[in-house]
DNA sequence: AAACCGGGGAG
DNA sequence: CTCCCAGGTTT
């Protein structure tokens, strides 16, 4: 049997029953290829069924706030996600009438659909046969074939690419596009694939060579940078002063609070911290520590401090991304996980979640 | 070509 | 701790 046919065989054998498969609706197909972007299938799954019921159809996507598309997305990641989501929404009601592309050439233009998403969404809702290369794609192709090419370089990409659609199946490329990218999934995982039970493993590269575990070629990556945030809490008649991030740095169109970033770790024994606070926040200002955190992202590593501050002095005037908003009501905002757990554990009194 | 952009889970 | 996840955009 080819390697298309064992794909295609394994797959009718072992596949997960995952709600975006008993669809061709190009709408629905893009919901769920935007929201598993560099996500896996367990933490997108809530969202993806959350945003079909709040969002039926494109049309009730793009009439939504950005907020309230934001607020939906909180906890995810990766929110310029959800900001291009909102605008590819608006763009398909604007100049498609309302109907979502299903041929790559037009998905390709939309905002957030890159290569992989363009021939998932084109493939899968109207069987155009264009290759999905993704994670599990890459790592398939490098072990049968024995491809040494990193996978994260240029030169790695159009490989990869390039094989793909020579191998494409043309009489049913998106039963075929599925079957590779679930049995990477399942079968050829990144860690500990139980090749003794593979259909494939007599002619993959990798298994006769011993080389499971060395392929797919990755380069290395930056280093993480640290970042120390001090957050300052200010209440006053049951509201608090939060902070919009705005473009150029992580978290865009989130919420948090009034800050001030250091180079290095803050320490509370010396007076340069309290210096800086007093000259950004009034010579009277007074801060309370409250609670540390750290929280991890792919590229940085932020240490958090939350303190109460007393008597301070703010220009809300000279900074429109500051607003009260009352504690009731803070919920309703979009916010950074880091920063949901504190108004949850710290400063609200009700416990919810959302 | 490289950096940037989140959060979670597995090992 | 490291690596990866149905990647895309920006510089």
């Amino acid at each position: 049997m080819t390697f298309q046919l064992e794909l295609i065989n394994w797959y009718q054998n072992n596949k997960r029953d995952l709600p975006w498969r008993h669809t061709n609706d190009a709408y629905t197909i893009w919901l769920s290829e935007i929201i598993l972007q560099q996500t896996r299938v367990e933490q997108g799954l809530p969202y993806f069924n959350s945003f079909l019921e709040n969002f039926p159809t494109v049309g009730d996507f793009a009439a939504a706030t950005e907020t309230r598309v934001l607020k939906l997305w909180q906890g995810l990641g990766y929110y310029s996600r959800g900001r291009n989501m909102h605008a590819t929404a608006q763009n398909v009601v604007n100049n498609f009438n309302g109907m979502f592309p299903t041929r790559h050439d037009d998905l390709i233009k939309l905002k957030g659909i890159g290569e992989y998403t363009a021939a998932a969404i084109s493939s899968f809702s109207s069987g155009e046969a264009r290759a999905v290369v993704d994670g599990n794609v890459f790592r398939v192709l490098a072990r049968y074939f024995g491809i040494e090419t990193p996978i994260n370089a240029p030169a790695g990409k159009k490989e990869f690419f390039k094989l793909a659609n020579e191998l494409l199946y043309q009489e049913d490329p998106a039963t075929y596009n599925q079957s590779i990218m679930e049995f990477g999934a399942i079968q050829c995982k990144p860690k500990s694939p139980n090749c003794s039970i593979c259909p494939l493993n007599q002619t993959c590269f990798a298994f006769t060579h011993h080389q499971v575990n060395l392929l797919p070629v990755k380069l290395r990556k930056a280093a993480q940078k640290h970042r120390y945030i001090s957050y300052f809490i200010c209440e006053n008649d049951g509201e608090v002063l939060v902070h919009e991030r705005q473009a150029g740095d992580i978290w865009q169109h989130l919420f948090d609070f009034p800050s001030i970033e250091t180079v290095e770790e803050i320490n509370l024994n010396s007076s340069s911290f309290a210096e800086t606070v007093t000259e950004t926040f009034g010579a009277n200002a007074e801060f309370i520590p409250l609670v540390n955190k750290r929280h991890i992202l792919t590229h940085q590593i932020i240490h958090i401090h939350f303190f109460v501050l007393n008597n301070y002095i703010f220009n809300i005037d000279k900074q429109k991304e500051l607003n009260w908003v009352s504690l009731s009501r803070l919920n309703e905002l979009p916010q950074p996980k880091v920063i949901h757990d504190f108004t949850t554990e710290y400063l609200l009194n009700t416990e919810w979640t959302n």
